[in-house]
DNA sequence: AGTATTATTGCAAATAATTCGCAATAAATC
DNA sequence: GATTTATTGCGAATTATTTGCAATAATACT
C-alpha cells in the first residue's frame, strides 16, 4: 500500500488513474473527481502522487508541456509513448527493448528505469 | 539563424550553451552570464530558447526535476542521457538505435523526434 | 463499541518556472 | 546618419507544484 492508510482520497485517485486510458495530470485527476462530486483537494492529489511514485505504483511521463502526467504501473505493462506535437494525442508504444537494455547494462551506471518518448504527428494530423 | 537578428543576447546564450558539457536550465544560463557581468534578462533567455528550439538548434531534456534543460544540437551528436537520481549527475549515452527506429517506423505515426532517458545511480552513488 | 494515536486531509499561502504586455533599445536597411 | 521593426528589459501575471498547520478520520488499543 501507499503510506499506511487506505483512505477515500487514495481510492479515488487510484480510480481516476485506472479509468484513464492515457497518462493524466494532477489537475485532470482533480477535475475528474470533482465531476463525480467527490470532495478532494489538489494538494492531497500531489502528495499522494508523490507517495505512489516513491512506492513504484505509478510512472511519471514528461512531454515538455510544463506539467507532469501520471499512469498506473501494472504487471507486464511496460511501454513507451507517442505524443502528437499538433493535437497532443498520446498513444502507447510497445517494443522489444533487448538491444537498448543490453547496451546500457554494459555501462558503469546502475539503471533503475528508462523513459523513451516519441514525438511527431498522429495519423489525423499528418 | 534564429529569428532574424544576431544580437548580443543570442551570442551570449549560444556561448553559455557551448561552454556547458551538460544540458543546462534557463536559470543556469542566466547565472553563468551574470557571472561574466553580462547584462541579460531571464525572460529574454526563455524567448530565445523557444526560438532556438523551434529552429531545431537545441534540444529540450526532461528529467522530471520540474524544469527544462537545454543543449545544443550539433552534427552527429545525437545521444541520450543518464540522470543520477541521487546526485543529479548527467552523462551522455550513445547507442545504436537501428532497432528502436526500425520498429517505430512501421507504425502509423510520423516520428520527428524521440527522447530516451535513463535513471538510476552513477558510479559514485552506488 | 469507545477512546487514543497519528497519518492524512483541506485550506490558504508560498515557491518556482515560465510567460506576457509594453515601452525602450539596438540590429539591419536605406 | 536616419528609419524601420525585431528584440530586449522590466515588472507583473500565470501555472504547476509545495508547504505549514490545525482539523479530520483511519487504525490500534482497551
Amino acid at each position: 500500500m501507499i503510506g499506511q492508510r487506505y483512505t477515500k482520497t487514495r481510492k479515488n485517485i487510484f480510480k481516476a488513474l485506472s479509468n484513464s486510458k492515457k497518462p493524466i495530470t494532477a489537475q485532470e485527476i482533480f477535475n475528474s473527481l470533482k465531476n463525480n462530486d467527490e470532495k478532494i483537494n489538489l494538494a492531497s492529489i500531489y502528495r499522494n502522487l508523490d507517495l505512489m511514485e516513491k512506492s513504484d505504483l505509478i510512472s511519471v511521463i514528461l512531454f515538455g508541456e510544463g506539467k507532469k502526467r501520471f499512469e498506473l504501473k501494472e504487471e507486464n505493462s511496460h511501454h513507451h509513448h507517442f505524443f502528437c506535437e499538433n493535437c497532443g494525442d498520446i498513444e502507447d508504444i510497445k517494443m522489444n527493448e533487448d538491444k537498448i537494455l543490453a547496451n546500457i547494462k554494459k555501462t558503469k551506471f546502475l539503471i533503475k528505469e528508462h523513459k523513451l518518448e516519441f514525438f511527431g504527428l498522429c495519423p489525423d494530423c499528418q
